[in-house]
Formats: C-alpha cells, structure tokens, sequence
DNA sequence: CTTACCGATGATAGCGATAACATATCCGGC
DNA sequence: GCCGGATATGTTATCGCTATCATCGGTAAG
C-alpha cells in the first residue's frame, strides 16, 4: 500500500495495474521480469516506465504459488554470534550467488526444540532445501523432513543415521589428533574443559575424542571440567581453568570445547601470573580471529567453516537441479588441521 | 513432495486432502488450524489425525496470498558474525516471540549496493514491517522501502532524514562522551583508529565525534590512523596501533572504532613488552564479551543493542497493529554509557 | 412460542502471479 | 507465393489457501 496525499492507503499495484498502463497484457509483464524470455525491446521498455511510475514490487509469493518455485533455501545454525556459524552462512551465501535461490537464515541457541519450531516455520514457506547445524534432531524433526520431500543436508557433524546429505567431519577425530599432536611434544597430563553435557552435541564429541585419544596412549583422561550451559562462554572459560588448576594443579596442559573458553582460560591465567605456556599451555578449537591475534597466539583446531557452507549450498543446489540420472554423493567430509601456535 | 517407496514422488498433500479424509470442508481445516477459530472438539480431533497420518504441512505461501498477511518482518544488519547486531537480532526474536510474526534475517556484509539489492528481494516477499540498520541507504533503497506502506525501522543510528521511524543512538555523541570522560582523567594526547571512510557510517560518525570532542576542549585532533576496509579486523587494529606508535610515539591513549580492533591493538601492545595502560592506554567501543575478558580488562562504551533489537520490534509490532489513533512516537533515543576497565 | 443470536460448518470467489496452450506476425528458402 | 520455424503476445486455467457470506441447529430472552 501506497499512502496518498489526503493520508488514506491505496492497494499496491499489481502486475494487472502494470499491464494495463503499458497497454500490454500481464502474462507480457510476467516475461518481461524474467530473465531469457522473449519480449520486444519496445515491449520491454515500456512495461520498465509503467513499473517504475507505479513503483510496482512483484509479488512473489504469488508467483511461487504458481510456479511451484520459492526461490529460496533454508538454513539453522546454533548461534549467529558465532563467527565459526556465520563463516558456514557466508560459504551458503556465496554459494548461492546467481542461482537465483536466496537464503533465510534462522538460528535455535543450540535448542533442539527450537530446532524443531524453526523447520516447521520454515517448511511451511516451502523451502527448496534445508540445511541443518549438525546431526541431533527431534523424532518430530526428523518426520518432518524426510516427508518435505526437498533436499537436506546436515553439516558440521558426521551423523550416524544422516537424514539425506551430509558434508561434515568428525569432531571427535579433530579433538583427537589435537591430543595427539600435543602428546607427540611430551605434554602428559592433560585436562578439558567444555559445558556441560547435553545441548552442544558437537562440544559431546569433542569430549568424547579427547577421552577416546588419551585412554589409547594410556594417558589419565579423567581431567574433565564441565562448567556452564553450552556454549559457555569466555568467563566461564576463565572460571573453568580455576577449577581445573584448583583441582588438579599439575595440569600441563587444558584443552578447551572452542576458541571462546580457551580465551577465556588464557587471559585468566596470564591475570594470574602465570606463564603460557611455561606454567599451563592452552588450547582450543575452531580457528576463530582470536586465537591468530591474541597473546600468546592460540594453538588450536583449524576447521573449514566456509568450505563447510560453500560445499553443503553446492551440494544442495545440485540436488535440486539434479535428475535422478545425476546422483549427488551422500556424504562430503571436509578438513581439519592442527594449528599450532604460541600457547602449545 | 513425499517419496513413495517405488521412487516417484508424489505431489504433497493439501489441505482439501487433510478436508476429504477428516471428512470436513477445507475451510473447517483452515480454521482448525488457527488460533481461537470455532472448530468443535470433535472435529479438531478428527483433522488433528488426519494431518498427522497424511503429513501435511501448511503451505502458508498460499494461505498469506488470500489473508494479505505474510506473518514475517524483515531485518537487515551489516554483518551476522559480530556480537553487537547479533545481539540486536536476538533482541528483536525475543520481542516478536508470541506476535504470530517471524523474522526474516539478511546481512549486507556492510554494503549499501548488497543493502539495495536485499530490501528489494526482501520486499517481493512482502514482510510486513523493516529493520535496518543505520541512516545511509540507496536512494532506490529509500524509494522502495517509502512506496512499500510499511513501517520500516532504522537502527544503531540517528539519520537526519529518517525513512520512518527510529530506534538508535548518536555515534558521535557516544564517542564525545569517551573522550570527555578520558580526557577528566589526564589524558591528552589521543589517537584514533578506525578504517578508511566510507562503508561503515557508524564508524565515520565515531570519528566525526572525536575530533569534535577534542576540538572543543583544544587538544590536538589529527592523530588519526585509517586502516583497512571497515570493519576493520582485530589484527588490522593491531597494526593500526603499530603506525600509529610509529608516527606519534608519545600518545598516550588510542581510541578505536570498535573492541575488535582496540583488542588486536591491545595483544599487540603487550606483545611488544608495552605496560597497558601505563606505557599506552586503550579503550574500545561496543562493549563486547571480549572487552570484559581480556588481560587488562578493557575500557569500552556499552550501547544497548538487545534493547535496540526489543524496542525496534516493539515499535514495529505497534506500528504494524496500530491504528491511526494509537500513535506511535517517530524517534527513540537509546542510552549508552562508558565502562571503565583496567585499560585506561 | 417467537425472535434473536451464537456456534459450527459449508459453498463460493478470489488473492496475484505463471504454465500451458493458442494465435499472430515475420523471416528466409524453395 | 507458400511453408516451416522462430519470435512476440494474448487467453485461460489453475496454484493452495482464506475472507465472506450463507446455512442450520440450539438456546436464551422476551
């Protein structure tokens, strides 16, 4: 609606309005909007001076009803504040670019409930595809994917039991070769530091690697701190590496569910006196700036959050696109790496 | 569409599917699906087991094409992996929770021609109401959100010449207010870095505010590092404050556009051997997570971005539901405040 | 007992676009 | 001059849902 003068609201235009002031038809007008469609340059012209007198918008949800077509895709992740997160979204972005497909963003705060209400909402808007935040759904969730009868593809994660496609890793064996590369340099007594359990089902893994890779070079992996709802944050990192030191004082070296709590423990100790990596080494997960620029610089796990989005929205394109004949492979590992830095 | 065990798919089912086999009309479906519609018990009993053993998703595209109601708002932020508008997001997700009405998030990668081109696809999909965030628009971009007949919410800011209605602070004022309060504690000799002009105005205002504050008090203005392209990074503050250092050796407290580069200036003060703030004082603006967490902990300006978030949606909900009686006033100020950390 | 009204449901007609088919015009080649 | 095929445009029929009005018992007020 367009306010007039006199202050009353006019219905907006619709294509039928454009069409009748350029003297043509709308189903001309429909074409002239679309890319590769037959219509005269004069044609053309015209309906462009009667949309743009008018300031006519087209309606799309009109024209996906008739089409079939929505025109965009879907994807949740846990956080927006999360540079890792929002990495994957710029990769899904771009991605996206020139296929005409445009993303809704939605994000749960690591609920699976929310989880749960998002898709619905989602999928009522008939997504083209969907692209998930890890493996861990709801029964409810799980339903109502499988039935949409669209392309899903979860990320970040490698599920036992995937839904459609996957393009993850496995955090578990990021955590564990950390533990490894640091038990090659002589470190022994090793603790971790996360949220507690439930919620962050990547953060459960991690965990899970870091006992699994401790336990097979017969090292202690009882130097648990769960500290905090996950995501927990930078302070609660701080307040966890008190705990750990207060609890087991030989600690040689704390390992962190991610880049924020390790910042958190490193700044907290270097408040404390201590030296880093002299006295506690510290390292984290994720590859976030901080970890490059803080000081000492961060020893953690590299992931490719960006590839992670860039092949996940490649992947769900082509499954969109694709026919039967083209298959789409299922699963799509993407790389990790150690990056050592300072703290190690 | 559902995959039917012989590989074809099938079309999805409608809501006339969910009517035939509950035994209804589909008009008694649409109303048993909303809210406060009068559906005996029976019969919501009935359609309530039909759609779940058809699996039937509303397809609210279609339904929002008859009510004329789209049930979502739009809002655009220059970056989603930056704490402050991620915050602001969260803030309008949580005052939206329970208006029926759900949001739709794009970012600009702070891009005015990126801010276009989105409120236009935006606005295809015809939300009910706009969030954006700062004063500085496209003329199209201003041309389309006037023609839209929405309320439309500009953000993080106070534009001279507001599309419609506002919910913000002066950037200036909040950076004249630092200056004020650093220079009642001694300092004179201030620096600022920020990134080159252009893109980011609330960083061009900040600046703007810090000249005029240490022109009014007579102390020297000009020291002034310009670097990157904003947002300027963490380790592109570190590098500002090494120039600036370099060219001014005798400043004695460095002003950055945002906690992510007073944070990259900070680490590498210290890496440097520089005491913080003896040798050189620091402060941020933002108040972000890291500014509280940091070692020295850091001088920043909090602004209240969640509450922006909450106001902007209230307001807009307001002007959404309003009446032309029910009055929604056109500016809200929102407050803002210097906390002073170990850094300065 | 009649009137009025409310609650429960159905029938019908769009919402604004596009798919699919139909029609008209123009072109060059024979 | 006629024909096949491309180009340019129009007509008609939906897409899946909801607004609106109509219908029909039942029930309370007069």
């Amino acid at each position: 609606m367009t306010k007039t003068p006199d202050g009353k609201s006019a219905e907006a235009p619709t294509m039928n309005d454009v069409a009748r002031r350029a003297g043509v038809s709308a189903m001309t007008v429909s074409r002239a909007l679309k890319e590769g469609s037959h219509v005269s340059k004069a044609t053309r012209e015209r309906i462009a001076q009667a949309i743009n007198e008018l300031g006519y918008v087209l309606d799309q949800s009109a024209g996906s009803l008739s089409s079939r077509r929505t025109g965009f895709v879907a994807a949740i992740i846990p956080s927006i504040n999360n540079s890792n997160f929002s990495d994957t979204a710029r990769g899904i972005t771009d991605a996206l670019e020139g296929t005409g497909l445009q993303l809704l963003l939605g994000y749960t705060d690591y609920s699976v409930e929310r989880e749960e209400e998002l898709i619905e909402s989602m999928l009522r808007r008939r997504p083209e595809g969907i692209i998930l935040t890890g493996g861990a759904h709801t029964d409810r969730a799980r339903r109502m994917l499988q039935q949409a009868g669209i392309p899903v593809i979860e990320t970040w994660d490698t599920p036992q039991d995937p839904i459609d496609k996957v393009v993850g890793f496995s955090n578990g064996a990021a955590m564990e070769l950390l533990v490894e590369t640091l038990a090659a340099k002589g470190y022994q007594r090793f603790g971790y530091i996360g949220g507690t359990t439930g919620r962050d089902t990547r953060g459960s893994q991690r965990r899970a690697g870091f006992v699994r890779a401790l336990d097979r070079l017969s090292l202690p992996s009882d130097r648990i701190i769960s500290f905090g709802v996950p995501p927990i944050s930078m302070e609660q990192g701080g307040q966890a590496v008190v705990s750990m030191l207060d609890r087991w004082p030989d600690t040689q070296v704390a390992l962190c569910v991610s880049d924020l709590s390790a910042f958190g423990a490193l700044m907290e100790c270097r408040r404390r006196g201590m030296r880093v990596p002299e006295d506690i080494a510290i390292a984290g997960f994720g590859d976030y700036e901080i970890a490059a620029c803080c000081h000492p610089r961060m020893t953690t796990i590299n992931v490719d959050c960006y590839g992670i989005g860039r092949q996940a929205a490649l992947k769900l394109t082509r499954s969109i696109q694709g026919t039967s004949s083209d298959e789409v492979e299922q699963i799509t590992l993407t790389g990790f790496r150690v990056v050592e830095r300072e703290s190690t």
